[in-house]
DNA sequence: AGCCTTTGACCAGCG
DNA sequence: TCGCTGGTCAAAGGC
């Protein structure tokens, strides 16, 4: 474990970052999760005893890119959300994915939200 | 049938 | 030198 702003290491607030934010209902509350546009291989998921926090682990599926992404929301309010991203992508975002299947990914999200903090163990 | 997530274990760095 | 924590991998299962 070593501190997390590195020399090398990119650290972007959610509100930074040019992405297409999408609310979904979750639960009794609102969940505003962040869609680039990237196709995310999920590769880990831990929980972070100094943040008690939950750390999900990204990575983009293509092979050159090496971007990561890295989504932290504590168990105990998975409204809030952090998201950071580490390194750039190599190539160009799925555009087509959030013109024409905004309302799907909504509804993905959702569904992954759904994933995401139903599944917390330590 | 294929894609993606999940989960446990392994590895490495630091104190 | 050992233990702890964080980060990553790979196999299996689910949708």
């Amino acid at each position: 474990m070593e501190s997390m702003a590195s020399s090398e290491t990119t650290i972007i607030d959610e509100e930074q970052v040019q992405e297409q934010n999408i609310v979904v209902a979750f639960g009794n509350g609102l969940v505003v999760i962040s869609e680039d546009g990237y196709k995310w291989k999920k590769y880990g998921q831990k929980y972070i005893r100094s943040i008690q926090k939950n750390r999900s682990y990204f990575k983009c599926v293509n092979n050159n890119c090496k971007a990561r992404k890295k989504v932290e929301w504590q168990p105990n309010d998975p409204n809030n959300i952090d998201i950071a991203y580490k390194g750039d992508h190599n190539h160009r975002a799925l555009v087509g994915r959030l013109e024409n299947e905004e309302a799907g990914i909504a509804a993905n999200q959702y569904d992954l939200a759904t994933q995401m903090f139903g599944s917390t163990r330590a």
